[in-house]
DNA sequence: TGCAAAATATAGTATTACTATAATTTAGAA
DNA sequence: TTCTAAATTATAGTAATACTATATTTTGCA
């Protein structure tokens, strides 16, 4: 483990060479998380990033050994990220409710904002997350890439949430699935409202507002909590 | 749209000929399910199925155009089937709540039954549809597929469930989201108790139990029902 | 200024995801 | 039974991919 730009440790068996470490390695991030948005992990290629990035397909393969680390490299920087957030704005919550509430809204919405250029975006870390997370673990080689730790930041938000739930609710049963519930949820039916909305009942992406509502419903429901 | 074998109807764009047509195809059908279970979708080759079915690589394209849609097959045959399973079983309720009460632990639980030979098994596609499933919509070309109608028997089965739920609680606001979450949870904590025991409050394998009661759970205090 | 590290240019390999076509086998109709 | 059409095979080929290797050049910094 080495600590990066992005202020906290992310797993270093992630990648040959820390991306943050140089322009190179930055311009590698971004084309590829730009790449991969527009048309999708099986369509990008070591190539078409190196093109991108203005480097050679060799150098790419200096930071990364293949495409499936990289997005697992999004993978990980993305939930490290968010529970970072998580922390951060529930810290000034004193009631547990309210915290745990404020935690589903941080992890449901995030807001879009203005892009340095080169740099991604954390809303379009999201949808990246949201378009091709599952396929960092939805693998065959699911056993060995957990033995070397990559769904860590994963597990750790999730924690987290059900700790929070069980702030709240201490005798909750199912605290972590209740977790898993509200965050692959959060993630999957914004997927759904935009490309198969006859899944849920916000069919426009402008319907946010009833996804946030959704989740807490179920929450509340789930907790036996009048909101 | 033409019939098949299964006794239902399956989406004749998915393949080229129909597999159920002719021993090759079940070949096709049953060789491919089996190497996907075993290596996933990404290590999968045509080559390797011809291999293992004792046919040329040309025969399986004669089938399907690629393997994209051979997993969009296998897809759609199984929510095809669930569907079904959930009509059946849930045919003799009369009680709406006692209906879904059925309908969820269909969708949950599949038992496993001795196979005829060459035959998939209900349970082996479940697995297949619970390891790589996902990876049949989230795909860039997904406006595209659902044009085509490829996600309608899992809209179909989502719909159902949501007509379930509005039977018991006729002011749901969010029948079709809850009804997803049902569906789509059903699985995925399955994926996660295997390979990501963290994400669970059932670790175990055997806990499927505990999967069914989780889910009913969920269900029951969304509608604010006592069980 | 000199040196190590980083990146490049270049090349090559095995595999994949198909497509094409001619030859052979098979199944069913006349 | 023979004929025909369809199914399948055998064979071949192509463009692209996912790397790996290595010698050369550039760059950063002590």
């Amino acid at each position: 483990m080495t600590t990066s730009k992005y202020s906290f440790t992310l797993n270093s068996d992630l990648y040959i060479k820390d991306p943050t470490s140089s322009e190179t390695g930055r311009k590698v991030i971004a084309s590829g998380a730009k790449l991969i948005l527009e048309n999708g992990i099986e369509a990008f290629t070591a190539k078409k990033l190196a093109t991108e990035a203005g480097i050679t397909e060799a150098t790419v393969y200096k930071y990364f050994a293949n495409k499936q680390r990289l997005l697992q490299y999004y993978f990980q920087l993305y939930w490290t990220w968010l529970e970072q957030q998580v922390k951060v704005f529930t810290a000034i919550e004193t009631d547990p409710l309210q915290s745990l509430v404020k935690a589903v809204r941080v992890i449901s919405n995030i807001p879009a904002v203005a892009a340095d250029p080169g740099v991604i975006t954390k809303y379009d870390l999201r949808e990246l997350v949201i378009n091709e997370g599952s396929k960092a673990y939805y693998h065959a080689q699911v056993d060995e890439d957990n033995a070397k730790r990559f769904f860590a930041p994963y597990k750790s938000i999730t924690a987290l949430l059900a700790n929070m739930i069980l702030a709240v609710k201490p005798d909750e049963k199912y605290p972590l699935a209740l977790a898993t519930t509200i965050i692959e949820m959060s993630h999957s039916l914004k997927y759904y409202a935009k490309h198969l909305p006859a899944l849920t009942d916000f069919p426009h992406e402008t319907d946010q507002v009833k996804l946030d509502d959704f989740l807490l419903q179920l929450l509340y429901n789930s907790l036996k909590i009048k909101p």
